[in-house]
DNA sequence: GATGAATGAGGATTCATTCAT
DNA sequence: TATGAATGAATCCTCATTCAT
């Protein structure tokens, strides 16, 4: 069995690496989350994840990198947990089912990763992304144009692009709101997010019913 | 003489103060709006300005004062100038036309102070509301409510405020697209901010001939 | 002179700050010497000066600066103070004394400045100087070339650098062992610098007298 | 077999180890060449070596150590691969050739191993050498030493150190040029060397032929 | 012997803010 | 008022070295 010991060994040496990496990651939502992204310093993540700061730059080479593998594996656990979230729609569906239905989903995973919005709002100057924030940002849009495109498979790209993006803004700008309250009031945001989606979106589906739809660029 | 001379000494010196102010505030968008807010430094302000950072902090006790005075004069401005935008809207205009006026005012009025994103989108961490990022949003957010008001008199409170919060939300969301983009795409996003607002909020005035309205908290 | 191109209003400001360049320049001097270059770093610099770090960062935007405002200074008090070692030689003069009245001066220049030998063996790397040692070696080089120049006009420009190239080298071997000893045996070295170099250059003056003279390339 | 055992495991171990030694070593000269000693990191050592930094300091104690090795093995080579360099030379041979044949070896050697000049210009503090430059540079004296009194087998001791001590800076100085350029200009580089020292060192031979010869201390 | 994680002091540099002039 | 010098803690990041496995 030198063979398996072989394999084994590199195999425990990085579990402590891995182990270190998601406290780091941990710590780094922590910080993130409470301090904002551009705010958060790589020593308070250190701090914050019971390390020094040495340890954390042998895992990541700057601060950018911890956002960016935050947001990957945000993206990943997007996919894995609440994939049927973004998973293409089935078209007799009522749409304000399945909005309602993604935005549940999508709230409870921003709860329980609170850190999301902090990355998805960075070192926000409009115009200049920086990667980390393009990379989750560009992810998530993606999502939403699949999500889109299977329903209205006739649309054209640009327009399906602008109305994914006006869909994840008005998203998240309602989910600042919903993460701004509780309890009750926060039920009702999460109640006037659905209806503003749905009112935004129920137009375009209008094709599938012979009606206009999605306003087209002139 | 003596009363002259105690009459116009002040006025000189208010006079070069407010001028000082100006040329600082100025300063202060024009680095606010480059860098963001967060990572805007007071000495790099004194700089744009032309000024020592002891003349900054002659005017200005800290960072956080300069952005609030900046609020102020911007939302200042906008009752002035753009007042209009928020006026009480004649309920017989139809909705589409008054959201589409409104938004094209405060996308001229956004795109002549570009600063007006960045301060909006201080160090934001939700929940934690600095001061003049509170203050920005606060008299927004109340002059939406305003309006929102003179159209539905009857709705509750709540509501209002709920919708009012929506309303600013997704404008916030659609700006960050527009001033993100230019020419016909900034255009095309201009119509699907106004779309989205106006359908968000069409289902509101139903009331008025009759028809549901206002969800309400249960 | 150190100053840029701009700024000419403020000068009695500029007093104490003239004063504390001055002094960081001191700690510069000391701690390079101490430490070298490459070793020496601006906290210590600053301690040295008494001063806290962001006052040197003040006045030299990094520690290369200061390396080369320091080598600047050198070769200005060397023009000014120890001009006349690298003045043009009456042709008529003995090389064997023009050169021992070079190195004296020389020698007690860099005994009253050892930070110049820091300077000058800087962060060494052969073929990648950096821009401090290049500043002081091609400002003494110059010098060396055009003394060289003076007594041998018809000279080939390659073969005057190569031959100034090689004064300095042997000069600064020379300086490195005179500085590493003392009393009489400084004394012993100096001597054999100048003999070095004196038996170095006495052929190439041959040309005065129908001699052959330096050797040229083939 | 224990017996065979017990003595193939210690060569099997000290091959191994004498491996890992060679290959740290040439790491190390890459990285002491490519940075400078100094600015050298004993992770970027073990990083080229391929190795993780543990295993390097189960070798060598510190960053000195790996110097003071590298720099003993180089005399080393030079000894055994370039022994005649340094060998007594035979009183007959002019000494333009014989310093000839010297340089050329040597510029051979420090064109093989670049390293050797990092390491004679490690960090340098005149006065203040430390232990690995020390060893080569005392080593590397020791030889000239030994060569001059060959020749001058009268000369007090303190001269013939003296001149090796001006002789080997000079050769250092001139390698540093040489090292500087490239093809013709090289080559031209590398006859200066030879004159220098030729001129440098022909009137000590002098009484050899009944000339004064080395220049004594009063 | 080998690994790579861990350290923590120290590196250069910045910044909000204060103070003497 | 205005200046610009001064601060010192905090920033990101590196490095020689050690230690558990």
């Amino acid at each position: 069995m030198p063979d398996n010991e072989q394999k084994e060994q590199p195999r425990r040496r990085q579990a402590r690496g891995e182990r270190r990496i998601a406290q780091l990651l941990d710590a780094a939502a922590t910080v993130f989350t409470t301090t904002g992204y551009t705010a958060a310093s790589t020593n308070a993540i250190a701090r914050e994840a019971g390390v020094s700061p040495g340890t954390l730059y042998q895992f990541f080479p700057n601060k950018e990198a911890i956002a960016i593998e935050l947001g990957g594996r945000l993206v990943h656990e997007m996919q894995t947990a609440y994939g049927e979230a973004l998973a293409p729609v089935d078209p007799a569906t009522p749409l304000e089912e399945a909005v309602g239905a993604a935005v549940d989903r999508f709230i409870a995973f921003n709860c329980r990763h609170p850190v999301f919005f902090a990355l998805m709002h960075g070192p926000d100057i409009p115009g200049r992304l920086t990667e980390e924030h393009d990379a989750l940002h560009v992810a998530l849009v993606g999502r939403v144009e699949g999500l889109l495109s299977s329903i209205l498979p006739e649309a054209p790209v640009a327009d399906i692009k602008r109305t994914a993006q006006m869909v994840l803004g008005i998203y998240m700008a309602g989910l600042e709101l919903v993460l701004a309250h509780e309890g009750a009031e926060r039920d009702a945001y999460i109640r006037e997010v659905k209806t503003a989606l749905t009112r935004y979106l129920d137009p375009l589906l209008g094709d599938r019913l012979g009606r206009p739809g999605l306003t087209t660029t002139p």
